[in-house]
DNA sequence: TTGACAGGCTAACGGTGTTCGCCTACCATG
DNA sequence: CATGGTAGGCGAACACCGTTAGCCTGTCAA
């Protein structure tokens, strides 16, 4: 997976991966500026010649997760050409378990989206929705993946839960749901 | 030995609740111990007298706003027995909506089991089990109304998307769903 | 009367993000 | 060659965080 930070320097990109390591080895606590500045073999303070502040960073390293999810959702969706929401589905979920920091890292707040380079966030989205036929129906199945995968992440069902079970009775219904006007009732 | 389950004092029970309206007045960043025990009009290191540590009060926070739920939910499905799926979703949304800080802290990480008091999280998620039918199926609608939810709260659908729309596709879809074997692929 | 204890207090510790002023090595231009 | 600007380090310090330790006082039962 190439990971590319637009508009930061150099040395920016290098501490936006160290920051990235550092995250996804320890956990969202370890990712201090003098944790990471002793990564680097510099001082806290000298980050924030190279970097605005921890959010722009936090987001930096976010943007590297949108790259790496485009280029899988793209590549899952684009071989199974018969059920291309569930093979985003199961994409979706296997990138989560991989790099759960990461993923709560990109989910778990609101997106700084001007910290963000443009486009990373639409064409992270773009193979859902290409997927989905409809954007209310892609929405859908972005809330049901979620939902699945931060839960599941959280510790939140049951240990002897099925989830392999839930995901695929989500997926199926959501696989048939076509696009009319909502019942009266 | 029996897990002993932390039981408040009146005066801890006082402490939750004013944490809790801290909270959902500012945001989380505002509830520190330094901020509460300033609205208690007590120093930050008394609350210790009454709590273990921060982790211990979010959660009989967290307790709070499940036995909230609980009882909007059983509330709501009972009102509609025609279609109690969609009135668990759209009283799970208005719940969020209306308490996002809350909403948050009992979503946002993995749950502390052994601090909150027995039967809490149990007697939320009962309403739902019923109106779903299987766990199955609860299991996939706990996780489109989470998802849909925290994406809203978060801001990550475009601001202009029919989220209406999007729930009731989603909730169409998972009403008319059975449990079957999944298809075979 | 005494003693336990509940519930306050101050001081302090180590950690956090961040700002400030300083210094030094490099490099382009006069 | 000299000079000056800049990139990128540095330590000190600030305000705030959760938390601990030790102390003190009021209440109340024995």
């Amino acid at each position: 997976m190439s990971v590319t930070v637009p508009q930061l320097s150099d040395r920016a990109r290098e501490i936006v991966l160290e920051a990235r390591e550092l995250l996804e080895a320890e956990g969202p606590e370890a990712l201090t500026m003098r944790r990471l500045g002793e990564r680097l073999g510099i001082r806290a303070p000298s980050l924030y010649k190279h970097v605005a502040d921890k959010e722009a960073l936090e987001t930096a390293v976010i943007a590297t997760g949108f790259e790496d999810v485009a280029e899988r959702f793209e590549a899952a969706v684009a071989a199974n050409r018969r059920r291309p929401l569930a093979a985003f589905a199961a994409e979706y979920r296997a990138f989560a378990l991989a790099h759960p920091h990461l993923y709560r890292l990109m989910n778990d707040r609101p997106l700084r989206r001007d910290l963000l380079p443009p486009g990373v966030e639409a064409r992270a989205a773009a193979p859902l929705i290409a997927a989905a036929g409809s954007q209310e129906r892609a929405r859908a199945v972005w809330a049901f993946a979620h939902g699945m995968t931060i839960l599941e992440l959280n510790g939140r069902f049951p240990p002897d839960a099925d989830l392999d079970a839930a995901w695929a009775a989500g997926l199926r219904a959501l696989e048939r749901e076509t696009a009319v006007a909502p019942a009266a009732d």
